[in-house]
DNA sequence: GTTGTAATGTGGTCATTACCAGTTATAATT
DNA sequence: AATTATAACTGGTAATGACCACATTACAAC
């Protein structure tokens, strides 16, 4: 079951496997799954390895331990991590929601001195800015303004964005930047009457506001993105793990 | 350095060291902490223990690794872990901003259905409901309603809050209760006279909404807690982890 | 029945050894 | 001088073996 010559870790295919039986039911939550040494014989591997399983799928929130007494499924609840958390297409469809986006503008620019700071950037560099607007059920609910620190050679076309729709897989599949790390801030805010108008809401309506820096697998800030959500029509949803 | 007689697990003072070279500036962000090799030798541990300090160490952000370069000194950045994300106190120390607390109310009482659901409780049982007003500086900043999940020995007094100031100090250090998990939500609403009237603000000014419900060490849901922010006075702050 | 205790099973810690996989400095080659 | 190979680093994966700490069960003693 396990494939010794895969470039693929063992401890990686383990917790698949493991991850795949919860995902499917097999190990219903509050249940204790395989004792480290009936995995160990199980699967002929080593424990070492078993126990890097378990640390992996415990990281993602989906065993919990108890020492002395066994390892067990995680009741479901939000189960977000990263990947779901910073893309708005994802969290929409783990709603239920349709997404969707108009890209209003996309540029290289000057952008505000606020900005540069949070990317590192020394002044007067230009930054790539993304300005859209989230759909959900093909109504507004938010707007969004990305500022992307890029390498020359690391160019964003307007086609590839509508294609694709996510910012971040086209960051991931094609320059290799991995998301790993963001810092956020919510506050509320009242709508601009030139917001308002985009959200089709009325001037100095609540907003949610949601600042995000995102660093990738270096720890370098890659993205500074500010995002306006319609009061009425969203509510951000978070899991704090000690 | 290393006491091997001791309780602590090696691993765990050896993190313990390495973070307070961090936290004193000795080893600055960005810079590389000497090679996992290193370490061995200089405090006589095996690598194993070394890599499970320094896994330890990650996972709280402190340093972070690139395959084949070495281990880094993370950026400062928020630096919240749930200790300090679930403490109001804590929360407004941080931001240089003196925490206090009203203790409105603190009852035993049937809570509304939702809140039984939330907690995973069958109907008509009664939970412990505390109402407080929190305030920042002096000046009222939220309205807090926590509905605890407690046993039958386990009584809080309004003393014991009052002395303390904090809540989750008394579930660990009494009841052996520890935070290890929570889903939030946070959205926008506007406040009701009787809310406008506590926070002192004017009826239909915006408020941030944040709803918490926190599970104990067995991932078993021991609080549900809505609390009120003033729109004008509070930002919400989080770090996202992959 | 109650109590104490030993056995057993669980995860937690640690040392040792080996090799793999990226990165970078250095030496050899051209 | 530029290029290429190599060696010497770095962290990543894995097996093995040992013992510790905690929880539960079984059972003997009372």
């Amino acid at each position: 079951m396990i494939n010794p010559y895969d470039i693929i870790p063992k401890y990686y295919q383990l917790a698949n496997i493991l991850r795949q039986k919860i995902r499917e039911g097999e190990w219903p939550p509050r249940t204790p799954i395989p004792s480290e040494r009936q995995l160990e014989t199980q699967y002929s591997v080593s424990r070492t390895t078993i126990r890097q399983a378990i640390d992996y799928l415990e990281k993602q929130g989906f065993v919990y331990r108890e020492h002395g007494r066994g390892t067990f499924v995680s009741p479901q609840k939000l189960q977000k991590g990263m990947q779901e958390l910073t893309s708005f297409s994802e969290d929409m469809l783990r709603r239920g929601i349709q997404p969707g986006q108009v890209i209003q503008s996309i540029e290289y620019l000057l952008p505000p001195e606020e900005v540069l700071q949070r990317l590192e950037l020394s002044p007067n560099t230009k930054v790539l800015r993304i300005e859209r607007i989230r759909l959900g059920d093909g109504n507004p609910i938010g707007l969004q303004t990305s500022y992307l620190k890029l390498a020359e050679e690391q160019v964003i076309h307007r086609e590839d964005l509508e294609a694709t729709g996510s910012l971040y897989r086209i960051l991931q599949d094609k320059f290799n930047i991995i998301p790993t790390e963001a810092d956020e801030t919510l506050e509320v805010t009242l709508a601009t009457p030139s917001e308002a108008s985009l959200l089709q809401i009325k001037a100095g309506a609540p907003l949610l506001l949601n600042e995000r820096l995102l660093y990738n697998q270096n720890r370098e800030p890659v993205e500074f993105v500010k995002i306006l959500y319609r009061g009425d029509r969203y509510r951000y949803l978070t899991r704090l793990t000690k």
